[in-house]
DNA sequence: CAGCCGTGGGATAACGATTGCACAGGTACC
DNA sequence: GGTACCTGTGCAATCGTTATCCCACGGCTG
C-alpha cells in the first residue's frame, strides 16, 4: 500500500507538504496542492488512521460498554435503537465506534479500562449504570471522558459526580406517572415487579413508585415489591406470589415489557380478566406490546433520542468544547392500552 | 502515561526486554521477568495497542458492516443476536469489534473500504448481501478477508466466488418448507410477500417458495408476488392487493414477521379469520410472534450461531488457517403455530 | 539598498511499540 | 584447549504520520 512518502515522491515534494495537503493547511500553494491530490489518486492512497493516531494521540473511535445484564434487560428494541442514535452522530461527526464485549458481571470495568489505557477509545458511552458503580468511578477518578445514559449513584442511592455527563430518561416520573394513572383508575393496591435491584434504573422506578404512593398517602407496602431477572419467566413468578398474597393487588407495575409479558401471561393463564380482575403496566414500548391480547398499557422511552445526544456530548467533549447543561433528562410518555383502561383498540 | 522505555528504566533492562516479556518471549529469564513484571505493576503500564498495530500491520479489530436496509429488514431480533453470536467469539480471542454505521443504500461501501485502507480492521463480516453486490466484489478482488453472512449471488441470481467464505442459513430450503407446509394443509393458491428484490435473502426465499410450488406441480402465478419494503404498512398494503384480486390465495409466506404482523393485522382488520379464510406464515421467529392472536406460524433463524460461525470463520482466516468448509449452512426450523393450524395454544 | 515580513515548503524528530541481528558469557563436546 | 552451540539481552531500524523548527525567496518599507 501507498504510503505518504510514495506520494510525495510521485508528487516531488516532501512528505510533510503531503500530510499538510491531507490536513488542509491554508499554507499551501493550489498548485502543490493539486499535484498532491494527483499523486494521492494515482497510487490510491489512503492515510492510515493507525500512525495517524499514534502521533495526534486520539482514535477518533468511542467505545461503547455494554454490560451483559442489561443487554438482556432491555433486550431488543434498546440495544439496536441505541446505537442507531449513537451511530447517526457520529457518522457526521467522523467517529468510529467500537463495542465492548464482556461476558461476566464485572468484566465491563476491565473492557473499558482496557480500551481507555490501551488507547483505543477517545470517550465511551455507558449505556446504564449500577449503584455506587465503580466503573463510573474510576472514570471520574481517572479524568476520562465519557457520557453515561442514565445517571451516577453511590451505593445508597444518592447522586454522585455532580460534575458528570449524563443523558437520561426521567425514570421516577415515568414510574410515578404510570402509578398515578392506576391510581387514577381507582386502583389502592398495586404491586411492583422490578429487574435486579442494583441497577439505576430500576432503583429510580421503584422511587417513582414510592414517591406517587406517598403522595397519595398510601402506605408502602414490602410485600408488594419483588425483585428479579428480566425475564418473561420471572414475570410470570412475580405474579404467583403476588396474586397469592392474602390482600393481593389489583393492579401491577413492572418496571419492563418483558416483565410484563410474563406478568401478563400468567394473569390470563390463572383465568384472570386483565384489566377489570387486574390492571398491568410494563416499560419500553416494546412493539410486541401493541400485540398482546389486551394490549398493553407502557411507559414509552426515547431511546434512540438517548443514543443522540449522549453522543453529541460525548463529541463535543472531546473536542474540547464545554457542554452547556452537562445532564439531560428526557421525557417519557405513557401510553396507554387496553391492560389498564379496557377495550382501547 | 508510562511508555514501555519508563519500564525498562525502572526494571533496569532495555526496551526490548520489556517487550519480549510482554510478548511471552522464551528467551527471558525467570529473575528479568518478574524485575519487568514489577515494573509495570507499579508504574500501571499498559501497552499502547495503536503503537503496537503500526508496527505488526494488524489492528486485531474486526468490522462488522451493517447497511441501513438490513437493519431495518432485521429489526428486531437480528441485530443483537448476531453480535452477541460475533462478541462471544470475539471476546475470547481477543480481538475488538468496529461497527460501520452508514447512512445511505451504498455508502456500506464505502465505509467498508475506507476501514480497511485506514488499516483500522483486520477483517470485516458482512450482515448481508445484494444480488451482484459490488461491496463482495471489491473485497474479494482486493482478497481482503470477510465472512459474509448470507451469500454471493451476481446480478442474475448465479452464484459466484466459489473461494468466498459465508456461513448461511438455508433460506431457499427454509421457504420451501413453509410453503410446504401450507401445501400439505391443502392450500393450492399461496401468495408470496417478499421484501426488496435484490438482497439476496428474499431471492432466496422466493427461489424456495418457487420451488415448492412447482414440485407441487402448481404453475407460477406472479400475480400472487408482491414486493415492498420490510414494513408493517407494506405488508398491510400487501394483504390489500392479494385480496382484491379476481381469485384470491387462501394463504401467505411473508418472507419477515414484520411483514407478516401487517399482513395479519389488514387480515384481521378486513373481517378475516386465520387461519380459516387465510393462513399466515412468517420469518425469523420474532418473540413477537408468539404474543399475536392468533399466534404466527414461523420460520426460526438460527441468528445467534450465524453471528458465532462468521466470527471463529474469520478469526481462522485471519490467523492464516485454512479453513474446513469454506461455507456453512444452517438449517432453519419451522415453527407452527395458530396462523396455520388453528388453535394450537 | 538594507532590513523585515509573509509565503511556501523542506528536514528532522517524535509517537510507542516490535524485531532481526549481534554479541557476551557459559556449557558441552571432541 | 579450542570450537560450537545455547541462553539472555541490547542496539538500532522500522511502522506511517504529524509537528516543530527553520530556511529561501520575493516584495515592500524606510
Amino acid at each position: 500500500m501507498a504510503t505518504i512518502k510514495d506520494v510525495a515522491r510521485a508528487a516531488g515534494v516532501s512528505p510533510s507538504t503531503v500530510s499538510r495537503v491531507l490536513a488542509g493547511h491554508p499554507r499551501i500553494s493550489q498548485a502543490t496542492r493539486e499535484r498532491v491530490l494527483q499523486a494521492m489518486q494515482e497510487l490510491n492512497y489512503h492515510p492510515n488512521a493507525i500512525a495517524r493516531s499514534l502521533v495526534t494521540r486520539t482514535s477518533r473511535t468511542i467505545g461503547l460498554i455494554t454490560s451483559r445484564p442489561t443487554e438482556q434487560a432491555f433486550a431488543n428494541p434498546f440495544f439496536p435503537e441505541v446505537i442507531r442514535g449513537i451511530g447517526s452522530v457520529l457518522e457526521e461527526e467522523g467517529y468510529n465506534l467500537l463495542l465492548a464485549t464482556t461476558h461476566g458481571e464485572d468484566d465491563d470495568y476491565e473492557a473499558c479500562m482496557r480500551l481507555f489505557r490501551s488507547r483505543q477509545v477517545d470517550g465511551v458511552i455507558l449505556t446504564s449504570s449500577r449503584l455506587g458503580d465503580r466503573l463510573i468511578a474510576a472514570l471520574v477518578a481517572e479524568e476520562q471522558p465519557f457520557v453515561l445514559i442514565g445517571r451516577p449513584l453511590d451505593a445508597e442511592g444518592r447522586p454522585v459526580y455532580p460534575e458528570a455527563h449524563w443523558v437520561n430518561n426521567d425514570n421516577v416520573a415515568a414510574a410515578q406517572t404510570a402509578v398515578e394513572h392506576l391510581l387514577s383508575l381507582g386502583h389502592r393496591r398495586i404491586g411492583f415487579v422490578n429487574g435486579p435491584a442494583h441497577w439505576v434504573f430500576t432503583y429510580d422506578r421503584l422511587e417513582g413508585y414510592r414517591t406517587a404512593l406517598a403522595r397519595a398517602g398510601i402506605p408502602y407496602d414490602p410485600d408488594l415489591v419483588l425483585s428479579g431477572h428480566i425475564t418473561q419467566q420471572d414475570g410470570g413468578r412475580a405474579l404467583e406470589r403476588l396474586m397469592s398474597l392474602p390482600d393481593p393487588p389489583t393492579a401491577i407495575v413492572a418496571v419492563d415489557d418483558t416483565l410484563a409479558l410474563g406478568v401478563l401471561d400468567a394473569a390470563l393463564r390463572r383465568g384472570l380478566r386483565v384489566p377489570e380482575d387486574l390492571a398491568v403496566v410494563g416499560f419500553n414500548d416494546d412493539p410486541i406490546t401493541a400485540w398482546t391480547r389486551p394490549t398493553l398499557t407502557t411507559v414509552r422511552i426515547p431511546v434512540f433520542e438517548l443514543g443522540v445526544m449522549a453522543a453529541r456530548m460525548l463529541v463535543s467533549i472531546l473536542r474540547g468544547q464545554p457542554v452547556r447543561p452537562r445532564q439531560v433528562i428526557l421525557p417519557c410518555q405513557l401510553v396507554v392500552r387496553a391492560s389498564t383502561v379496557g377495550e382501547g383498540r
